[in-house]
RNA sequence: AGCGGGGUAGGGCAGCCAGGAGUGCCCGUCGGGCUCAUAACCCGAAGGUCGGAGGUUCAAAUCCUCUCCCCGCUACCA
């Protein structure tokens, strides 16, 4: 009964920390930007649950509007049975990445639609949103709208017709009535928006002041319909944002626990969405704003080009993982791209990677290590301590300094550089030339060290970390057993398959 | 045009906000060491007028001004 009570007050002070991805739009199967965002969060998430906090963890996809509704005409199918297709991809994408989310929204979910009519609603009864009239440019082929600046001589730009003046009827939001406090609250809160660079572009975007948003459609029938009005559907980012909420369980026990989010990840090109339009709706409805949205670059091709489906360098992440390890994948996308920038991809600087730091790196470390142990102490970790100049090699505290600041790519450097010194110091102390004591110093320092990289990688490569852990004959840790010295001398390792096998 | 980001050895980056000898990292190249290990590991060397010009300063990659290139964003496709 105590320890139950107890645990309850344990369980009541554990922090809570809740990461969502932008949902995907499944207009097309996943493409590399996509495994990036959720190979970032996962990390971000998997390091929460290491320091202990209770995590949840949320992505998605984003299944409604006119353009989903036209490929699925394109293919011949009914709209709901193309997404019911199309998230499989997204699904096993996450499968493939060992993506480690609490829910995989749909805004298709019924619970989601519900939570969306009912905010809606619940703006529209305060008298935020209004009936009125939407005027544009529209083109016939697309079924959609252009602004003025997107027409090319006043042709739709994809399919070069003529593009009509068209007036339709559609509810607004107010978004106007909230420039000021979405100004405020950007200005006010520097970890509101991150990196810092977005931070002030956003500020300089939203100083021009808001307008009205158009947030239904009375020519898109695939959407969530307007609950007042059984002619529109709502706009698709009307729709979509609340996938943060009514993912999480709006407005009921979880809701409460874990909102407001501590992390929306993005990508640059929806900026706008997450902070001015979201913040909007909830200040509309009475609700937090997120703590911080953080925005990650975008994966250029070698040349640092875009990828573009024209170009065909359209990288396919589930090919990706099926030729190389997942880890490999997971490892190069957060070590390689400075988390917050644009960074390059190529399959060979992933394979350099692959080869030079995750198999001669850590995996001949490992391998070295539980060899020598099997070697020259029958397979047992020796009793001795961790060498004290080794243990100033790792950086703890930088390293967790360098996740509560998001900078991923340093946190993993960091890993490496002492995996690094792990090898060095090897070299340096030549083991095999040694006995006794000395000999018994290295070994379990080797060992020890190893052991305390597992626990620090679990975010970045968890099966890589789970492969050392088992090696080493242990369970993996949490952070709070990522001091040294805690390996208990005796312990049995086991030799097994490399870590990584190198490839051309 | 406005706003943001970037221009640092052959390639890729960090360093810049809180100035202090070009300091560091990875890849590549060359030389050496070791033999426990995945032809692995370790050490050393070559290589840069820090885009350009001017300014502040005892001192500038770092701060200020101007200038030249590259890239992104500028809302209702998502």
């Amino acid at each position: 009964m105590a320890k139950k009570a107890a645990s309850k007050a344990l369980a009541d002070v554990k922090k809570k920390f809740y990461i969502t991805t932008a949902i995907d739009y499944p207009s097309g199967k996943p493409h590399l930007g996509h495994a990036y965002e959720k190979v970032c969060a996962d990390c971000i998430a998997r390091w929460h649950r290491l320091l202990g906090e209770e995590v949840f963890f949320l992505t998605g996809t984003d299944e409604h509007g006119s353009k989903v509704s036209r490929c699925a005409k394109a293919s011949g199918k009914a709209p709901q049975k193309y997404v019911d297709e199309m998230v499989v991809y997204f699904r096993e994408l996450c499968a493939k990445l060992n993506i480690s989310y609490d829910r995989f929204i749909r805004t298709t979910d019924s619970d989601h639609v519900k939570i969306s009519q009912e905010i809606f609603k619940k703006i529209y009864e305060k008298g935020e949103i209004y009936l009125g009239e939407y005027s544009g440019w529209y083109c016939d082929e697309c079924e959609t709208f252009f602004t003025e600046k997107d027409l090319v001589d006043g042709n739709c730009p994809t399919h070069g017709k003529k593009a009509k003046w068209v007036s339709e009827e559609s509810y607004f939001f107010k978004m106007s009535n909230y420039s000021k406090r979405v100004l405020d609250a950007l200005e006010k809160n520097e970890k509101i928006v991150l990196p810092e660079g977005k931070r002030k572009e956003i500020i300089n975007r939203v100083k021009e002041g808001l307008n009205d948003l158009s947030v239904s459609r009375a020519n898109v029938p695939w959407g969530i319909p307007v609950p007042m009005n059984a002619n529109h559907t709502q706009y698709v980012w009307m729709d979509a944002l609340l996938n943060y909420i009514s993912g999480v369980g709006y407005p009921g026990k979880d809701f409460e626990k874990f909102w407001p989010a501590n992390i929306h990840l993005i990508g640059k090109d929806i900026l706008w969405h997450h902070t001015a339009i979201w913040y909007s709706i909830l200040m509309a409805a009475e609700i937090e704003i997120p703590k911080t949205v953080f925005v990650h670059g975008f994966i250029n091709t070698e040349s640092g080009e875009k990828m573009s489906k024209s170009g065909g360098t359209v990288i396919d992440p589930v090919a990706l993982s099926e030729k190389y390890p997942a880890d490999a994948l997971r490892y190069f996308l957060l070590r390689e791209i400075p988390f917050g920038q644009d960074g390059n991809f190529s399959e060979d600087s992933m394979r350099i990677r692959l080869n030079n730091e995750l198999a001669n790196g850590l995996g001949n470390l490992l391998n070295r290590t539980v060899t020598m142990i099997e070697k020259y102490n029958a397979g047992e970790v020796p009793n001795a301590k961790t060498n004290i100049e080794l243990r100033k090699k790792l950086d703890i505290d930088g390293i967790k300094k360098h996740m509560e600041n998001l900078e991923l790519h340093h946190a993993l450097g960091k890993i490496f550089s002492f995996v690094h010194a792990c090898n060095q110091f090897t070299n340096e102390k030549e083991p095999w030339k040694l006995d006794g004591k000395e000999r018994d110093e290295v070994l379990y320092s080797l060992a020890d060290s190893l052991r305390m990289a597992s626990i620090l990688l679990q975010p970045f490569i968890p099966e890589t970390s789970e492969k050392i852990s088992s090696q080493l004959g242990l369970k993996l840790g949490l952070l709070a057993d990522c001091s040294f010295n805690k390996l208990k001398a005796g312990t049995k390792v086991k030799k097994a398959e490399v870590l990584f096998r190198k490839l051309e």
